[in-house]
RNA sequence: GGAGGGGUACCAAAGCGGUCAAAUGGGGCGGGCUGUAAACCCGUUGACUUCGGUCUUCGAAGGUUCGAAUCCUUCCCCCUCCA
């Protein structure tokens, strides 16, 4: 089998391909240009797209040159797959924020020297946008037939619950269809990958290449990722784990890849870092949190580089051993105004989220520590005297967070 | 177009004139156990509070009533069946 091909199946990335030996085949014989796209939904991606991104980065690794589709164009319209009720449509120029936005993660990942690597970027809008309706008809939808459209999963369940499903994104799968001619026509690109629920839109690109042009082109997809614990992937309490230091901090990012669940430890270092698989082999019997904090930093690495990635577990290592070094701990600076007011103000200023009515329960069951001592007075001074000691103050509130108060 | 059913807190779902800030489950949060894991156990889960209370919530707006999530009117949205 073909190297990159046995690789994206070590690590997990696999779950089906149009023609498995036909690709391997040709992926030994030459580099080749493939393509993923990406919803511009949102400012930043999050890890639900994780295993795509790796897997272009593989690609690449392989001698490969990733195409990166960002959906202008498609986000306008919403794909129906996976979803159970209609999208809401951003605007325009959202949509175009986001992309500039999102192409930063790409750039990050898929950096290299080899000019003939570089990632592509193309953003759909530029063809779709300029589309004519009868000729679009005529030339492309001939080639579907309503009969198989209705076939395909993600329409079916649609109907199946009797959920309305629009014209607008019923046309979904074709559009997505013709992105991909239009990549094989202007970039060479000979292969798609996508997860699982990409799989309808993925087949239909690859019969209209075939009927339009009569090129073989190939489709890969992902399978979806499951917990151990049955969870979604990337979800933590707080929400989604965004790939943006601006919006999801690099030690929280790697907390959340330190909190992985014991089971899903060998499996998240195979699909989410660039350990070699034999090493992962070698070491997968070594302690369970070295691995969890292995994991942290090198996929902390990947995205937010090595210095943020140390520099976080540093942090975490003075949070969690509670010899009061706070040192590596996220400062908060106060001002006079919070200088004498109460604990509950103080929490308040820091977690500026958290309700006050929610942090009187806190108190109330021993969630909050003052320099790692249990603190039940809400209406505790906060004055110069507690900073008196140490220079600042530890504020703990649960187990996890911690915070450096200075003045 | 006709006939029904429904919209309740983060989600699911009970309540159907006062005892409802609203049962129950899930999720979240805090605590215990531990390994920053899992499982389990306990507590908590609208806001503000001088801890006495106060204010705002049951699709929207009005109305009846001493009193409404609960009854009436209009409107909006969803679903089922018939045409």
């Amino acid at each position: 089998m073909n190297k990159f091909l046995k690789e994206f199946k070590d690590r997990g990335y696999f779950y089906q391909c149009t023609n498995e030996k036909q690709l391997s085949d040709l992926l030994d014989k030459k580099s080749i240009n493939a393509y993923i796209g990406f919803d511009s939904t949102a400012s930043s991606l999050h890890v639900g797209s994780l295993m795509q991104i790796m897997c272009l980065k593989l690609l690449q690794n392989h001698g490969h040159r990733p195409i990166v589709l960002l959906g202008g164009g498609t986000t306008r319209i919403g794909d129906p797959s996976g979803k159970e009720e209609t999208r809401k449509i951003l605007s325009e120029n959202q949509i175009e924020n986001n992309i500039k936005n999102i192409q930063n993660v790409f750039k990050i990942f898929l950096k290299t020297n080899n000019p003939k690597l570089k990632p592509i970027f193309v953003n759909n809008y530029k063809w779709l946008g300029k589309l004519n309706y009868i000729k679009f008809l005529r030339e492309i939808g001939k080639h579907f037939t309503i009969n198989k459209m209705l076939s395909f999963d993600s329409v079916k369940m649609r109907l199946e619950r009797e959920q309305s499903l629009s014209y607008m994104e019923f046309n979904y799968m074709i559009l997505q269809a013709y992105d991909f001619l239009e990549l094989n026509k202007s970039k060479n690109c000979l292969m798609q990958i996508g997860g699982s629920d990409q799989w309808g839109n993925i087949v239909n690109g690859v019969e209209l290449i075939k009927r339009q042009s009569g090129n073989q082109v190939y489709g890969l997809t992902t399978p979806l990722i499951t917990l151990a614990s049955g969870a979604k992937m990337g979800k933590t309490e707080q929400g989604a784990v965004w790939l943006d230091k601006k919006i999801l901090s690099p030690y929280d990012y790697w907390q959340f890849w330190r909190n992985t669940d014991d089971r899903d430890v060998i499996k998240f270092l195979k699909m989410f870092t660039e350990i070699p698989l034999d090493e992962i082999e070698s070491i997968k019997e070594n302690n369970i949190n070295d691995l969890k904090i292995m994991l942290a930093n090198k996929a902390t690495e990947m995205l937010h580089g090595e210095k943020a990635s140390k520099e976080s577990e540093k942090m975490a290592a003075s949070t969690f051993k509670n010899d009061f070094s706070g040192e590596n701990l996220p400062n908060i600076k106060i001002n006079k105004e919070v200088l004498n007011k109460n604990l509950i103000d103080l929490i308040s200023y820091v977690a500026k989220d958290i309700s006050k009515s929610e942090i009187r329960r806190l108190i109330k069951s021993n969630g909050i520590k003052i320099n790692n001592q249990l603190e039940n007075n809400e209406k505790l001074i906060i004055d110069n005297k507690l900073f008196k000691k140490n220079g600042f103050i530890k504020l703990s509130i649960g187990k996890k967070k911690h915070y450096k108060i200075i003045i």
